[in-house]
DNA sequence: GTCTATAATTTGATAGAC
DNA sequence: GTCTATCAAATTATAGAC
């Protein structure tokens, strides 16, 4: 039962790593199997299909994430301190090797993935969207602002997070995304 | 002769649509071939392997999208024009479905790709990016900007633009980006 | 739970006829 | 230039022994 979780973690682990280096189309289950130490129909034993591989590895990212920003409700009482935190986190989840955001690689590729996979790189959006409006609402700035604005600031903020990190990526200088400015809409 | 380039720019252009839907793992030979209306071993005529197709629809897109941009002596006298133009061409090149920047997409895949496919997609942002430098430059308010703020600004406008399309992809909402506001840094 | 073995399909790529 | 034929390797996935 213990060794079950820790070869399951394993997996999770190394699929998600390799994901958000290569695109799920550029993952096998044989080059994780062989990662992990096992074979790949031990992966299979874990995940019948690919695509639930890819799901749970969408949804733990997610449920990783959103554990890492908090409550909203936590979040600082100055909109600029919002942006700074998501900013932050976002550079985190980056690391020193400049990795793409998962659930980035997979919006990305997305029209060609299995549709339960793509479903679910939209939930982190939209929670992640959703949290960062509900913290925005709740400073001195957006206190004053429409919905209609709040999201609108949301998205921006997301936007170039996003963008950032394929930017960073693609010239493998982390330090392009730490460096960037988040700013708020007049 | 004629034919040949026919068959050739047919390949190109559904390689590259195919690419910017699925992603470079996420297209084989076969189904490029099947779409053009030949077998597998003539795309293979034209590309002898899958990364000197890659490395040709890259700089044929990243062509054709400096070439829209035009001369940067000849860009808006204001900065916020400048923006204005840039993002009416990601719009443009997003089109009426969503799809992502090619080099947007090669960029997210970036580690696992052929080094002359990945170097490809860096030359696209190399190009765009030094674009916006100079047309910011000779603008009235980057007249009075450093080199370095001039890069922070075109790096920022890059990354929401190129995250936009990444949002407006997964939600298959082509209005998000059309509707995003680009924003000087202040 | 993990393995061996294997099926069924797909993939990138080549040889050679026309 | 385009085709048929084919290859070697890789891929997802399953059956069944241990």
């Amino acid at each position: 039962m213990r060794n079950a979780a820790v070869t399951e973690d394993k997996i999770l682990d190394l699929a998600e790593s390799l994901i958000r280096k290569n695109g799920y189309n550029g993952v096998s289950f044989r080059e994780i199997a062989s990662g992990v130490g096992v074979k790949s129909s031990s992966v299979h034993y874990y995940f019948p299909a690919k695509k639930d591989l890819g799901v749970k590895v969408a949804r733990r990212y997610a449920d990783r994430f959103l554990e890492k920003l908090g409550d909203p409700s936590d979040a600082p009482d100055k909109a600029d301190d919002v942006l700074k935190l998501v900013h932050r986190l976002f550079v985190e989840a980056m690391g020193e090797d400049g990795r793409m955001c998962l659930c980035g690689v997979l919006a990305a590729e997305s029209a060609g993935l299995p549709e339960r996979v793509a479903a679910e790189a939209r939930v982190f959006f939209d929670r992640t969207l959703c949290w960062l409006v509900d913290a925005l609402r709740g400073t001195i700035w957006g206190a004053v602002k429409s919905e209609r604005e709040l999201n609108a600031q949301a998205l921006a903020a997301m936007s170039q997070l996003e963008g950032g990190l394929l930017m960073a990526r693609v010239y493998q200088k982390p330090a392009l995304l730490k460096q960037m400015k988040l700013q708020l809409i007049s």
